[in-house]
RNA sequence: GGGCCCGUAGCUUAGCCAGGUGGAGCGCUCGGCUGAUAACCGAGAGGUCCUGCGUUCAAAUCGCAGCGGGCCCA
């Protein structure tokens, strides 16, 4: 084996692949970044495609605050891997970037940075101050967060995203509320909401987070009204919300009992439900009592006094009664204590029967004036006080506290309470039933995830609250008359100059719009509500808002609705929902037409990733230690993309190996084709020369290709790329990397080694096409060298080729069959090997297949020189199938529970004999005729049994469908052989301990002592030199060995001393 | 309390839809290989398939109940 040694100065360098150092992900993202860069390259693929059939994708926006989490890397790395795929497909891809940028969090981080604490701190600043600075904060951090998609390889457009504070977007929600207002589904209401008292404003069911809160646990008496001394017992966990009490609510079909009770002398009768009553009284700690009467909730007709009328004179001017409620559960007392202005069921139970809707706290959580003597008092220290003033009037019955969860501001974290205010509603539940059908005309992944957690959130929606007490925030275009109170909604900005008679507004938002009036038909003077929208309406006007409708209506016309979305599972009552309803109301239909929902982030443990739990592994981190590609697979190969994904820094390493392994096998063969001028362009359509093996890697690489498209068909990323680590790792690598590496080192114009050089070649050009969604700049890199080195028309990217297509013609199953064989065989061989401790540098004389299938012979016998070569053995024999080896020997097992009855005494001499006899002629006899004859008798099938014995020199393992025997007698050939590689393997270790070249010449020394040893040895010596390329080789016992590097050996217990030095 | 999803080796998981002897990778132990070498290969140990009940000749797989985790809601 000689390295051609080729000049490389050839007069014109055709092509000019290039050597590859180790696997450096830093460097080389880096470098393939820089080189998208220079060519545009993200642009280029996208005019590429502008012919293609059009694909509409929009970027869920993430909000611009703080940096990205590992769950937002995985959203965009899922987008950008389907977007790659989908644009090598041939699609137009249309894929702005989105980003959210309104709303409460920034306000809340701006408010922190200044030092405020409440809106009066804002009024003082400046709205439009403040706003600047919410603006501000806003961009900046939308440029940082830009920088680490981009440092992920995240392909979207992102010189031009989409923005919801830009003026055009802003028109877009304008636009859709007027479409609303147009179909009547803008309302103004008096409605009980989620109000946050810190920030002063309505906050959606969206924003409230939930999280176990203690807060007093309290059994409260009403004196009924025109009984004596008669109470009906009512149970709560927020006492300020009796001073706005206005009714009880019982189940119409509950029993509820009237007791009489005693309590230290003193006697009462009280209304609670029978089921609850032990608990109640308990509670009380009564020890006497009697049942006066039972009745249904449906049977009670009471009226009672406010237990704080006192204190609240407004009180005294409402009736306070019991009214029947199917809510009521049969918890605590079993009657409800309903304040309509504090409480959602409460508010809906005043309204079917025309209650006060009474509500005597105002926006920053402190009473009005109609609370009487609490008025200025904030409802955080009521509860103390009203619990003082019930004791003090002797109507507390019992107090106490408990854990639960309780809504907070996603924000502030301070805890909600409900206020009925006047909040501007999308009556989206009127459009429920055609949203439901609309959801099932969309294609979900997985379908669960439409048909069963959509549905159910749609099902079970509320009125959107879409208006917000707040600055930072879309405007609410909704201007109302000062005289007459006409409503008028404006669409777009031209709308408004025109209405307002004011040119040229400079920006849409507070404080610009606020001082802008227009003309009522009336004659008046109409004022903008000075509310903005929740900011959950911002992005669910994103899939027109980012073709720029209504402010240009071409692109709408020509891409919407959305062909898909991907976000994860919070987005169900999320952005998917806001963009339905959104959608329904502006244009009667779903904006999107397949969904991929994916799953969350979590830690190891499956707790999801929390500061407070200081769990949190961010997307830096994972890039600093094996880079964005490890990170990019990682998650794409882990999970199914609609699980959670519980984070393993092992998992990563893992596929960073992978990578590694892949970068090795790519690496590989570089030197070797420079070294030969390898030039693959001559090399158009398939050379004649195919080896079994070279067809079986094509035959793998398509299948795989199918793999992959098949998976990627229905977004199973997982199933996708974890095939493609799998042919990297097993058939690739593993295989075929080492089938192939003796030819790699022949005389250069050997066909068989071009064979070999074209088909490793086509197969990782193939590969890098394949990868190239998944891993863009490993893929990049790769084709740079092996495409565009070599063939500078080809395409300036990877990611501008079109998709490599399964060529069938390579397709050959039953070759991939019958190699999986082989391979099994190479397996049981190197186990059996093992067993004696036969080295597989050693030869053995002959492997022995015998095989239980008829496709083992068949695989034996067609893929034998792969066989032979990779079990490093001088002869396969193949015996027949279902046969045993005849060169095993035979044991004969007596069944003694069989011969005793048999024989009797004389079963002793039957033994004897038969342990003496030809194990194999007596299980010939019986196998043929079912019996053996003996001096003592005839033995019979049922009396023995055989087990094969397997010579010294031989062991065995198994495989699947058969058994692999491997000889391993030495010989003289073998032994020399065996010898001559130690010493080999011994010298190539010292060559590359002084780092000497390939192609470098050496001259070497060998001393060995042991005469029969070096006489072996010595019979190799030319076979020696050529393998280590030693100009001049000395073998012999007592040769002082000399050179650059001189080391001693023990091979297999014999001395060996070596030395070499360079030429 | 409700809806949806998940629970398989120390870790990450395949198998579950379509019932029939639980497979991988990492890690661990032992061994091998050596010009892809800061790599690679083979073998071994390691499992109450979350628990219980049911359906069935047969359950990781189907059903019910519970436990634990996640998201969403009340």
């Amino acid at each position: 084996m000689l390295y051609r040694i080729t000049t490389l100065h050839s007069l014109e360098i055709i092509f000019m692949l290039k050597e590859a150092s180790q696997y450096d992900s830093k460097v080389i993202e880096q470098k393939v970044r820089k080189l998208w860069d220079e060519i545009d390259a993200y642009s280029r693929v996208r005019e590429l495609r502008k012919n293609g059939k059009k694909f509409f994708f929009v970027d869920g926006p993430p909000y611009t605050t703080g940096r990205i989490h590992l769950g937002t890397a995985w959203n965009k790395i899922i987008k950008d891997s389907i977007l790659r795929y989908k644009s090598m497909n041939g699609y137009h891809v249309l894929d702005r970037a989105g980003w959210d940028m309104h709303g409460l969090p920034i306000e809340v981080k701006v408010e922190g940075v200044l030092g405020f604490k409440s809106k009066k701190d804002i009024e003082k600043y400046g709205v439009g101050n403040f706003v600047a600075k919410c603006k501000e904060f806003a961009l900046s951090h939308r440029d940082e967060m830009t920088l680490q998609f981009q440092n992920l390889g995240i392909w979207l457009n992102w010189k031009d995203p989409y923005m919801t504070l830009r003026d055009e977007y802003v028109e877009a929600a304008w636009w859709t509320l007027k479409r609303a207002h147009e179909k009547k589904l803008l309302e103004k209401g008096r409605r009980v909401v989620n109000w946050c008292p810190r920030c002063e404003t309505a906050i959606a069911d969206s924003e409230v987070e939930y999280w176990d809160e203690t807060d007093p646990s309290v059994y409260i008496k009403f004196p009924l009204k025109d009984e004596e001394n008669t109470f009906i017992v009512i149970w709560t966990t927020t006492p300020w919300t009796i001073p706005a009490n206005i009714a009880v609510a019982v189940h119409p079909s509950f029993e509820y009992v009237k007791v009489r009770v005693v309590k230290d002398g003193k006697e009462e009768i009280l209304i609670m439900a029978a089921g609850l009553m032990q608990n109640v009284l308990k509670q009380g700690r009564y020890k006497e009592y009697e049942v006066l009467e039972t009745v249904l909730g449906e049977d009670i007709k009471i009226e009672y006094r406010h237990p704080l009328e006192s204190k609240v004179p407004l009180q005294k001017t409402f009736k306070h009664n019991v009214y029947m409620a199917d809510f009521v559960t049969a918890e605590n007392t079993g009657c409800v204590h309903i304040a309509p202005g504090h409480g959602i069921d409460d508010f809906e139970l005043g309204a079917k029967h025309n209650l006060p809707i009474f509500c005597p706290v105002g926006p920053d959580g402190r009473y009005t004036e109609e609370a009487g003597e609490y008025k200025g008092m904030h409802v955080k220290e009521a509860n103390s006080v009203v619990l003082d003033d019930l004791t003090e009037k002797e109507l507390l019955l019992a107090s106490g506290s408990i854990s639960h969860r309780y809504g907070h501001c996603w924000r502030c974290k301070t805890p909600i309470i409900y206020l009925a205010t006047e909040q501007w509603f999308l009556r989206v539940t009127d459009l429920k039933e055609k949203m439901l059908s609309e959801v099932e005309k969309i294609k979900w992944y997985p379908e669960w995830a439409g048909s069963a957690r959509f549905a159910d959130w749609i099902a079970g929606s509320r009125d959107w609250c879409i208006s917000r007490q707040r600055y930072w925030g879309i405007p609410i275009p909704v201007w109302i008359c000062d005289s007459c109170g006409e409503v008028e909604v404006i669409g777009t900005k031209h709308e408004l100059e025109k209405r307002s008679g004011v040119p040229q507004l400079p920006d849409l938002h507070r404080p610009n719009v606020d001082n802008i009036h227009i003309k009522c038909k009336c004659g008046g003077r109409m004022t903008r509500v000075p509310d903005v929208f929740d900011v959950w309406f911002d992005s669910a006007v994103a899939s027109w808002a980012t073709l720029n409708f209504p402010h240009e209506e071409k692109a709408f016309d020509e891409w919407w609705p959305a062909d898909f979305i991907t976000e994860g599972h919070d987005q169900t009552r999320g952005w998917f929902y806001s963009q339905l309803g959104a959608s329904m109301i502006a244009f009667g239909k779903a904006p999107y037409r397949s969904v991929l929902m994916h799953g969350f982030t979590l830690d190891t443990e499956g707790k999801k990733m929390s500061k407070s739990l200081g769990n949190v592994v961010s997307p830096e981190a994972v890039i600093e230690k094996y880079g964005a590609e490890s990170l990019r697979l990682y998650v794409l190969s882990q999970n199914a993309p609609w699980e959670d994904l519980k984070f393993s820094w092992d998992e990563v390493g893992n596929v960073h190996r992978m990578l590694n392994i892949l970068w090795n096998v790519y690496r590989f063969p570089l030197p070797y084709m420079i070294l030969d001028n390898f030039n693959p362009l001559e090399m158009k359509g398939t050379p004649q020369g195919l080896r079994l093996e070279d067809r079986w890697i094509l035959s793998r690489m398509q299948s795989l290709i199918k793999k992959v498209d098949a998976a990627m068909s229905e977004y199973n990323l997982h199933k996708a790329t974890r095939p493609i680590a799998e042919f990297i790792l097993e058939d690739l690598s593993r295989w075929y990397i080492q089938l192939i590496r003796p030819r790699t080192w022949r005389e250069a114009n050997d066909p068989d080694k071009l064979a070999a050089y074209y088909t490793l070649y086509e197969v990782l050009v193939s590969l890098t096409n394949l990868i190239a969604p998944f891993a863009p700049h490993i893929s990049e890199e790769m084709y740079q060298n092996l495409v565009r080195n070599v063939d500078s028309d080809a395409p300036a990217s990877v990611h501008m080729c079109d998709r490599v297509e399964a060529k069938e013609e390579f397709i050959d199953t039953d070759l991939e069959t019958r190699m999986d064989i082989i391979r099994q065989i190479v397996e049981a061989s190197s186990n059996a090997r093992q067993k004696l401790k036969r080295k597989l540098r050693w030869p053995v004389k002959r492997i022995v297949v015998a095989p239980k299938k008829d496709e083992v012979a068949a695989a034996v016998k067609n893929l034998e020189s792969v066989l032979k070569e990779q079990t490093n053995s001088k002869e396969i024999v193949l015996i027949g199938t279902g046969e045993t080896w005849e060169e095993l020997g035979v044991e004969v097992m007596p069944n003694h529970s069989a011969l005793g009855p048999a024989f009797k005494k004389d079963a002793g001499k039957v033994i004897a004999e038969l342990k003496k006899a030809d194990g194999r002629a007596v299980k010939k006899a019986i196998m043929e005729s079912g019996s053996f004859e003996l001096n003592a008798g005839t033995i019979t099938k049922d009396m023995v049994s055989f087990k094969d014995i397997i010579p010294v020199s031989i062991a065995s393992a198994g495989f699947s469908a058969g058994e692999v025997y491997v000889d391993t007698e030495l010989t003289r050939e073998i032994e020399s052989e065996g010898y001559a590689r130690e010493v080999i393997r011994r010298i190539q270790d010292m060559r590359k301990e002084l780092d000497l070249a390939v192609e470098e010449e050496i001259d070497a020394f060998v001393d060995i002592k042991d005469t029969r040893v070096l006489e072996l040895v010595e019979e190799l010596k030319d076979f020696i030199a050529g393998e280590v390329r030693a100009r001049s080789l000395t073998i012999g016992s007592g040769v002082e060995p000399e050179g650059d590097l001189v080391k001693d050996w023990n091979v297999e217990d014999v001395g060996m001393k070596m030395g070499i030095s360079r030429k």
